[in-house]
RNA sequence: GCACAGGUGGCCGAGCGGUUAAUGGCAGCAGACUGUAAAUCUGCCACUCUUCGAGUUACGGAGGUUCGAAUCCUCCCCUGUGCA
């Protein structure tokens, strides 16, 4: 399911992912729709965005934020969240995880799983391995992630590796309580008995020792797909970009390698190029709805950051970016963008979401390119 | 003309003797944003000097009371409402 067409000098593969609902050209960037809607942005538009008109190949969805809210018996009587949101392309959960971690305030760890305190209500809910396997089958996205643990950075080595091991055992309970439901997902039997795929979480926070020791733990359970995880919490680039490298020595050539939440247009172009295969980032639809856009210099093809609401393009005639060719970009000037930020329009946030997830997009189709060269 | 109610920094609006260059909100300007508790958050926002910091003007106008006034008093100007 997964084919390496062409490896670089420095390690950047060119590859295609074949998942249940369609196949995914990587290295790919997927755009994150945490409640089943990548935010702002419709369905149609997500298929057709970019410079090629061929749109985001496979988007993120979350199953914590799904769970809560509508919850995921529901979305599975509703077909699942393919149906559920009317998108037909690949789809990838993450486990909730990441909540763990970034909704610290509000949960409570144990061996056994985490309990939360609803962001919504403050009502209680437990999660566990189990659980974020039970809602990741019932939701029914092509791909699904381990129930993990991200550690806070910075943070000691024995807390890391502490948190390292819970990882590992809660991947262990994830592969088996997914082996023993798999067959539940929505959609069986209508893909040739196809069913969905887990991929494992390499974590290990900022110390290359047990980034490994979380790696070959990991790739002994043979899943089909490995995450970088735990990155991009604060740390230098240089450490991310560090972590990264060193982390893909120890993964499998012949399967995917995703690094989760993963980040500016530059690094998800470094990044690729030095074989990471699948990223995800809210940082292209936040940044959109916030006003911040991002365009890439003739001269020296660097990529600049551009906040619309600045007061010097209130009567820019011009595009975001002139050789960018989205949607946004073939059709509004700066000016009006701005005007429409500064009202508070809704169409802001949807247009700039759309320039920028355009811009991601375009940027992985030229990585292709140049890896499906060498 | 009479009677009430008011006049506060770009706007709205607190304050009603000292700790008030003056709470808030809006507008404005700038910044942040990396597996989404984020259409969010932060800073600046009288003037001058070099950031700290210092100084100078400021609460309709002019006087006055007081050690001290946006806050109290007098007169004037203006606005709103009601009655003529």
């Amino acid at each position: 399911m997964f084919e390496v067409l062409g490896t670089s000098e420095a390690g950047g593969r060119r590859g295609r992912l074949t998942l249940p609902h369609g196949v995914v050209e990587t290295p790919v960037f997927m755009p994150v729709g945490t409640a089943a809607t990548v935010k702002g942005v419709p369905q149609d538009v997500l298929e057709t965005m970019g410079r090629d008109g061929r749109g985001a190949q496979i988007i993120l969805a979350n199953t914590y934020h799904l769970y809560l809210r509508p919850g995921h018996e529901l979305i599975a009587r509703m077909g699942g969240v393919h149906e559920f949101m009317s998108w037909t392309r690949p789809m990838l959960t993450d486990s909730g995880g990441f909540q763990v971690f970034s909704l610290a305030k509000l949960r409570k760890i144990s061996e056994e799983g985490v309990e939360f305190r609803s962001h919504l209500d403050g009502g209680k809910h437990f999660f566990s391995p189990e659980h974020s396997m039970a809602v990741q089958i019932a939701l029914g996205a092509d791909v699904m992630m381990v129930f993990d643990e991200c550690v806070e950075t910075p943070a000691t080595w024995e807390r890391t590796r502490e948190s390292m091991g819970l990882t590992h055992r809660w991947a262990e309970r994830s592969q088996s309580y997914f082996e023993a439901h798999k067959t539940e997902v929505p959609w069986y039997g209508k893909f040739g008995g196809q069913t969905q795929k887990l991929f494992g979480i390499v974590q290990g926070g900022m110390y290359a020792d047990l980034r490994r020791q979380s790696a070959e733990t990991l790739v002994e359970m043979d899943l089909p797909g490995y995450a970088i995880g735990g990155l991009a919490v604060g740390e230098p680039r240089e450490v991310t970009r560090e972590m990264i490298a060193r982390t893909l020595e120890w993964l499998p050539k012949d399967k995917p390698r995703y690094v989760m939440g993963v980040g500016y247009p530059d690094e998800i172009e470094e990044y690729a190029r030095m074989g990471v295969d699948m990223m995800d980032c809210v940082l292209p639809t936040r940044a959109g709805r916030h006003g911040l856009v991002f365009a890439r210099n003739r001269e020296d093809g660097k990529v600049v950051r551009l906040n619309i609401k600045k007061k010097e393009y209130a009567e820019d005639k011009g595009p975001i970016d002139a050789e960018c060719g989205c949607g946004t970009c073939a059709r509004y000037s700066r000016g009006y963008l701005r005007h429409l930020f500064a009202s508070g329009e809704a169409l802001a946030g949807t247009l700039l979401s759309v320039h920028n997830l355009s811009f991601y997009l375009d940027t992985m189709e030229r990585v292709r390119g140049e890896l499906a060269a060498s």
